[in-house]
RNA sequence: GGGGCUGUGGGGUAGCCUGGUAUCCUACGGGCUUUGGGAGCCUGCGACGGCCGUUCAAAUCGGCCCAGCCCCA
């Protein structure tokens, strides 16, 4: 498994090796989470819930389906989603008068409600989030976690009284997700994506994106300004302190599975995962190593060890009947950042020894207060993961000049603001474009595509 | 949207052209032995995507369906 030769190939057999998804089931781009892929993406939901919740979001849970009327009130909306939407069109043998949408996102079901429980400006802001499953058709190739058809989904959606209180949540978002993204150890551009490519019904729409080792950009998050265009047509008001009965302004903030997908590719290597502490179901896996003879003795101080640890840390002890070399081979595929081995040697010393899932570094450590030295180990671990992926992208945005020198990874090209420029960019390269960096950059020289005075910077890249 | 290809135990495959006995690796169960990097030996379980047709006989030939993959727009 080359990592760098076939990427598409080795991220799907390292994600069958770790026992993460199985695609078998019977329809395109619908996989089993197993229960070691569904842990970790348990404990990405977990990150997403303290965030939100410490931010004064509150949960709430939406049904699955959507009346067609809500669904196609407003125009760009329906427009941007309906030919890639699942109809539910029949109740038993008769036609539904009314069909149903299975939820592509939200917006939809929610807005009618909050249009009832909005009244007054104590009431905002309205800060809500839920993770749920939607759905969208795919024609395309499916590939597990990065393009799917039933989606593991995150969406925060709030309401405000004004632009400026909407504008502010946004920043809030930003600030969630710089610490989301750490716990990751995820790096990120943040861009405005272009007005042709925003999101169906946003004012504007501004994406966060990873680049995986393919040399394309992966979006790992969104954050939308909705202004007052979905309160107009949902009636979402509230009255104000004068008694002026005003419409609200809201904005939204989407996640999903692909952050599993993104921390599996950007992270793993040939021997398969290499999980951030943070999201890692187990933290630290304890291999016995047994000897003929004293089988009972090495088990027994290999449990005293775990029961040390369990308090402080997720902690696994492996005490299946395989060899040592098949254990250490099978936790390693599954990312497990820290491995203590206590063998017949170890014992004799009152030691461990501790094996970094990454760098492979081996060292003993004494069995007394071993939990906060490896508690040290893991958060080490946790910035270096970060640090070595961030320079991986950051070395690989490139700020070209001429359309033909776009290359893998992530192009900055000067651009003078036109549309028609912006469209040429992709015709010309195949590429995607992200939009305008979010945090401003320098543009200097003349537009890449027509030489007129640049006044921005175009990301453009190969996505998923 | 248009074109091409594939489907054999849990995973990977041979057999298909030229119809008759389904191969090997791996995984899995039981046993013995072993344990500081995927051990070995013995033994066992398990498959021709579905339906219809041709034929004495179909994994193999034909049709339809389902599922998956690739290329082009």
């Amino acid at each position: 498994m080359k990592k760098d030769e076939d990427f598409s190939e080795w991220y799907a057999s390292v994600i069958e090796k770790a026992e993460l998804r199985d695609k078998r089931y019977p329809i395109k781009g619908m996989d089993v989470w197993l229960p070691y892929g569904w842990a970790i993406m348990k404990r990405v939901d977990q990150a997403w819930r303290e965030e939100f919740d410490a931010t004064g979001h509150r949960e709430v849970n939406f049904p699955l389906l959507i009346p067609e009327t809500e669904f196609k009130k407003e125009a760009d909306h329906v427009k941007g989603f309906e030919s890639d939407v699942y109809w539910v069109t029949h109740g038993g043998l008769n036609p539904l008068d009314i069909r149903l949408v299975l939820r592509p996102t939200s917006e939809t079901a929610m807005y009618p409600m909050f249009a009832l429980w909005i009244r007054s400006h104590a009431d905002l802001p309205l800060k809500v989030y839920q993770i749920v499953s939607t759905f969208r058709y795919e024609t395309k190739m499916t590939r597990t976690f990065l393009r799917v058809r039933e989606i593991h989904f995150f969406e925060s959606h709030t309401a405000h009284a004004t632009f400026e209180d909407a504008q502010q949540q946004i920043q809030e978002d930003l600030q969630i997700h710089e610490r989301l993204m750490r716990r990751f150890c995820l790096p990120y551009i943040v861009s405005k994506r272009p007005d042709w490519d925003k999101f169906p019904g946003a004012d504007y729409s501004l994406g966060a994106d990873t680049l995986l080792p393919s040399g394309r950009t992966l979006q790992i998050a969104t954050f939308h300004q909705y202004k007052d265009n979905f309160s107009k047509v949902y009636d979402v008001k509230y009255e104000d302190a004068e008694g002026a009965r005003r419409y609200v302004h809201q904005t939204t903030d989407g996640m999903s599975e692909r952050l599993v997908g993104a921390i599996v590719a950007v992270h793993g290597d040939e021997k398969g995962l290499v999980l951030p502490p943070e999201v890692a179901p187990i933290q630290v896996v304890i291999v016995p190593i047994l000897e003929k003879g004293r089988q009972e003795e090495i088990s027994r101080a290999a449990l005293e060890v775990y029961h040390s640890l369990l308090p402080h840390l997720r902690v696994h002890l492996d005490d299946r009947d395989v060899r040592p070399g098949e254990k250490f081979y099978h936790w390693e595929a599954k990312g497990v950042p820290l491995r203590v081995e206590l063998g017949p040697k170890d014992l004799a010393k009152g030691e461990v020894v501790i094996v970094q899932r990454r760098s492979g570094e081996k060292k003993s450590l004494g069995v007394l207060g071993l939990h906060s030295r490896l508690k040290s180990i893991l958060e080490l671990i946790q910035v270096d993961l970060f640090a070595r992926a961030e320079k991986v992208m950051k070395d690989n945005i490139t700020v070209i000049t001429r359309l033909e020198d776009a290359r893998d990874g992530i192009n900055a090209i000067p651009w003078c603001g036109r549309e028609s420029c912006g469209l040429t960019v992709t015709e010309r390269t195949g590429m995607s474009v992200l939009g305008t960096p979010y945090y401003k950059e320098a543009a200097s020289g003349k537009c890449a595509v027509c030489g007129e005075p640049a006044i921005e910077l175009l990301y453009a890249a190969k996505a998923y």
